[in-house]
DNA sequence: AACCAGGCGCATA
DNA sequence: TATGCGCATGGT
């Protein structure tokens, strides 16, 4: 029998973090947040810096959920470094608390194929279908991220009723690569930023864009600089001499913080 | 009714 | 290297 578990955690906000654009899984029950991931149904909810989960247990957070909301990470020291930047100092002070969750890559790749000249409700959607209709049966109408050999084995055709359009194809490939081992997750893990970037872009459908929001999102690649039109909007009327150097490393960081604060705020003389 | 959405592939010069 | 266009689908 599971019991709930709470922790302490300190500068961490939960519900922007999973709601900013990085993951598409987690919905609002109540005063409760419910997510899978792990091929696992979790229910979190947060109270100042107290954190508390349904249904799990010390060993469960300690090897599962602590690193995926990176609550073993040092964040503040990471935000105070990135925060020498006044407008990215102005984005943290704004929204303390946003880290970079450390989703599955497989997952990680295919939500951003899907994410491609698309909405956030609507990714969310073909997500939600793609689970459900390919997913393991996790009970309580939760599904597993389909695996690339699940969707391989549904077929092009097969892909319809997710209704993702022109990106079925891309899926697909993604699929067909990871399965066949001509992309190597393995070797990703441990490539230099550039050479995993590269070896991504083999994938039918991923470019830079793609390539990095999963280096950044499901390789914990912090350094991972994804570019989409908000970010390109703000490089261009912010830094239109490049980044500044307290970013290095964490590029990826300060991405998400810019980014977050420029949808949310959307203060186009700040 | 046009336009847009956390882009990308392909054609063209 | 740099543009421009089409792409499936759904929301405004």
């Amino acid at each position: 029998m599971t019991k709930d578990f709470c922790v302490r955690a300190p500068f961490f906000d939960l519900a922007v973090s999973v709601d900013c654009g990085q993951s598409f899984r987690w919905e609002k029950r109540g005063e409760f947040l419910h997510g899978v991931a792990f091929g696992k149904a979790v229910d979190v909810k947060q109270t100042g810096d107290i954190l508390c989960f349904l249904n799990t247990d010390e060993e469960d957070f300690a090897k599962l959920w602590k690193p995926y909301f990176s609550l073993d990470t040092d964040y503040e020291a990471i935000c105070a470094q990135i925060g020498k930047d006044s407008r990215a100092g102005k984005a943290i002070s704004t929204f303390p608390g946003i880290r970079i969750l450390r989703q599955e890559p497989w997952e990680a790749l295919c939500s951003f194929i899907i994410s491609q000249n698309n909405n956030i409700p609507r990714i969310k959607g073909i997500i939600q279908r793609l689970c459900a209709m390919l997913g393991d049966d996790l009970g309580n109408g939760d599904y597993s991220f389909p695996s690339p050999e699940k969707i391989l084995s549904c077929s092009l055709d097969g892909l319809a009723p997710i209704r993702s359009g022109f990106r079925a194809k891309y899926i697909m490939d993604a699929a067909e690569k990871v399965s066949r081992g001509e992309i190597d997750f393995e070797k990703i893990k441990s490539a230099p930023l550039q050479e995993a970037n590269d070896m991504l872009k083999c994938i039918k459908g991923v470019g830079d864009k793609v390539a990095r929001c999963t280096l950044l999102y499901g390789f914990n690649r912090l350094d991972a600089f994804p570019v989409d039109v908000w970010v390109k909007r703000i490089l261009e009327l912010r830094y239109p001499d490049g980044l500044p150097e307290c970013f290095n490393g964490y590029r990826g960081v300060a991405q998400q913080y810019l980014f977050h604060y420029e949808r949310t705020v959307n203060d186009s003389n700040g």
